[in-house]
Parts: structure tokens; sequence; C-alpha cells
DNA sequence: AGCAATTTTAAACAAGCGTTTAAAACAGAG
DNA sequence: CTCTGTTTTAAACGCTTGTTTAAAATTGCT
């Protein structure tokens, strides 16, 4: 750890950490403000409130989260390509971060959480021309002409439950923290093969994928 | 509403929604009790504390969460018909209490969360005998051959995450609630189509499934 | 009716919450 | 060193939390 951060950054730091980790209900301010070291006031001294604190850690998460995304689909690579170099990405990314979807998704979900406008956020996607791109590989016949909605649908599936649910999957087949998370490397390509084979019906590298 | 329900009926069903739909940690005793339209002391009156209740009104939606799956499982189908009425049920299950996958997997994921023993209700779907199935089927080459885990890992992403990840995916896709309804009766065709056509490659009726 | 047990309530409890206050510790400039 | 503004702290604020208490209302029984 490096100690010469800035109080301030040592407090989104710790924020961050307990923010992903309980949630915004499931933790307290003074908790924050122990794990960074220092009193509750200070936390408050720097951002004004707990819910501003969150605001900031979320919207820097939610960041992170499609930071890697974004950079991926900007590329000028083939769209097959562009799909396995996102898979990759986002598997690395989340063996990483593994509680970040289940952080955004719930706190996106829940009715009356810290109100943010994430707006902005999703249009960087629509803007890199990604669902433009798959409308033409459609139309082309070189993609299965599968709605763009279940399109985000499968790739987010295959990528982020897998995180998600580790608790449940570990606890039903009674696999440890390192057995599970061999599983994941090998379920990362299954799920590369399936969704390739699946929206490319054609390609010629649909069975012979490799590591 | 029945309103001949008794008492204690009335604070489970009052419980179950309020903490399915924010948690143990987003939620107070007397919501509950106000939910159930009582005195806060009444709920501990019958239930012994907040934490008890939980445990109950958690073990309960487990309960309901796994019975689809267990009964489908234990009929004498063939395993790829077996596949097809999860997950026809599976969606119906979830269309109808869309909000318990993440209760589960959250209260689960959460390290100082109310801890339960689980392991006599995943017990049930060993029981089963569906992954001696799938083992059975792989070896006569009637099905691919992936991990049981796996396999376990694609059914649940593909039907828990359209599920547990609405939010995000109304907003990427500025869709109402209406169109994310349909949108989903077309995605589970959409995961029927590719999981049966994955796990077992050779089946006749791969390309022709219909509603 | 009257009595005992059960059910429900209002009120209070200590503990913890987010937030604020006011004073202490610290830093740099003169 | 002294004076300034900034950073940090301890303590307190009012409020809500989970839980308990003791009294009231209700029920069932004889």
């Amino acid at each position: 750890m490096k100690t010469d951060s800035t109080t301030e950054d040592k407090i989104k730091e710790a924020a961050k950490q307990v923010f992903i980790a309980k949630g915004f209900s499931g933790c307290t301010s003074r908790e924050i403000a122990k794990a960074a070291g220092m009193n509750v006031a200070l936390v408050n001294y720097y951002f004004r409130s707990k819910s501003a604190l969150f605001k900031i850690i979320f919207e820097a998460a939610m960041g992170d989260f499609l930071l890697s995304m974004l950079d991926v689909f900007n590329t000028s690579l083939p769209l097959e390509d562009k799909l396995r170099n996102y898979l990759d990405r986002e598997y690395a990314f989340l063996t990483k971060y593994p509680e970040i979807p289940s952080f955004i998704i719930n706190e996106m979900g829940r009715k009356e959480g810290v109100h943010i406008d994430n707006t902005a956020v999703f249009q960087c996607i629509e803007h890199t021309g990604i669902f433009e791109e798959c409308l033409m590989e459609q139309k082309a016949g070189r993609m299965r002409e599968i709605d763009i909605t279940s399109i985000t649908l499968l790739m987010m599936s295959n990528c982020q439950f897998p995180f998600m649910g580790a608790a449940v999957i570990k606890q039903v087949h009674a696999l440890s923290d390192e057995q599970y998370e061999k599983q994941l490397v090998q379920h990362k390509q299954i799920v590369t093969d399936m969704l390739i084979g699946y929206l490319f019906p054609e390609s010629k590298s649909t069975q012979i994928t490799q590591k």
C-alpha cells in the first residue's frame, strides 16, 4: 500500500472498498472512516455526506466498468474479433474486480437508492457505433438476426453472472475459491465458443477456438 | 388481498415483500410492521428478532426458487426436454418473482450476512440425479462434454441475469417496462435455441424451436 | 357474568446512525 | 516566534435503529 497518498484519496479508496463489498445501506460512515484510519468527521469534511461520497464512488466504478468495453468497441477489428476481445477483457476485469457488477446492478435496482444520472455513461456505448455494426453484419448475413438488446443480454449474462453468483455456484457444486477460479478460466472459453458459434453460425473458427 | 389470514401470516407476507425488495440491511423492522399494518413489537412477539424473521423469509424464498427446478428434474423425460422445461419454468417463475435471484445472491454473497445453512437445499438438486444424467448423456455422445459446473453456470446465467440486470439493460437500450417484458419473452426463445444447440450439437430440433 | 391466557399496543430502552460544532494540531509565511 | 489558514480530532447533536417492558385490549372458557 502506498502511504504517500493524500487524505482525500485514502478516504476514496477505503470508501470504494467498503461500499462495493457491503453496499450503501450495508455500511456506516464510521466504518469507512476506520478503514481509512481516521475520524468520521474528516470524511464529511472532504465529502459533504455519505450520499455524496457514495455518488462519487459509484460513478467511478461505473466508469471503470465501461472503460474496457469502450476501448474494445472503438477498435477497427472485425466484429467477431471485437466480441472475442470483449469477452477476454471482461473476464479479466471481472476477475480483478468481481464485486463490481453486483454493486452496480443492486444500487441501480433499488427504488430508493441514491439517484444518479447514468444516461451520459450509456450514451458512450451507443456512440462507439457497435450497435450499428451489428445491424450491418446481420444485413450482410454474417451474423444471426437477433435483437440488439438480446445480444447485449447474452454478452452480459454470460460474463457477469458467473461472478455475481459465485457464492451460489460454489455452494451447489461444493467448490473452493481456487477451484472456482479455475472453473471461471475454462468457462470463459466455453462461453466464447457458445456465443461465437451462435451469433456467427457460418464462422469457420466456431469449433476450434483455443486458449 | 385476503384479509382473513392470521397475524403471523400477514407479517410474513409483508416481510417477504419488503426484504426481497430492499434486502436485510436496506429496511427496518418498523417498515415491515407498517407494511403489515401493525405495531413493531408485534413482529418481535411472533418472530424473536429481525434476523430470525429474515432467516425464515430467506429460506422460504430459497425453497420457492428451487421448487420448479426440482420437479422438472424429477420427471422422466429425455434430458433435452428436461432442459427445455427447465428454461420454460424458470422464466415463468422469474417473470412472477423477478427480484428473488438478486435477493438470494446478494444475501448469500455478503460476508457478514445472517448465516444460513443451505447445504440441505442444494443436496436436493444433487439428489434428483440430474448431474449423473448429464454425465451419462455425455458418455453416450449425445451431449457436449463440458464440465457440469459450467452447465449450471450457463443455465443460471442466461435465466437469472436478464431479471437481475433488468434496470441496467433498460437504461442501456432505453426500454420501458412493457418493452422489456416483451423482450424477455423473445429472449427466452433465443436462450433456449442457443443452449440446446450448444449442449446437443446433433439434435435435429436445434434450429426449429417454436413458441 | 367473570377470570385466565393470549394478542396487541404505546412507550421506553440503550446503542448506533449521519451530521455538526468547536476546539486542537499542524503548516507555511512574515 | 507569531499570526494565518488549513487539516484533524473529540464530543455532542437529534434521530432512528432493534429490542423490551408493562399495560391495555381481546379472546376463550366456565
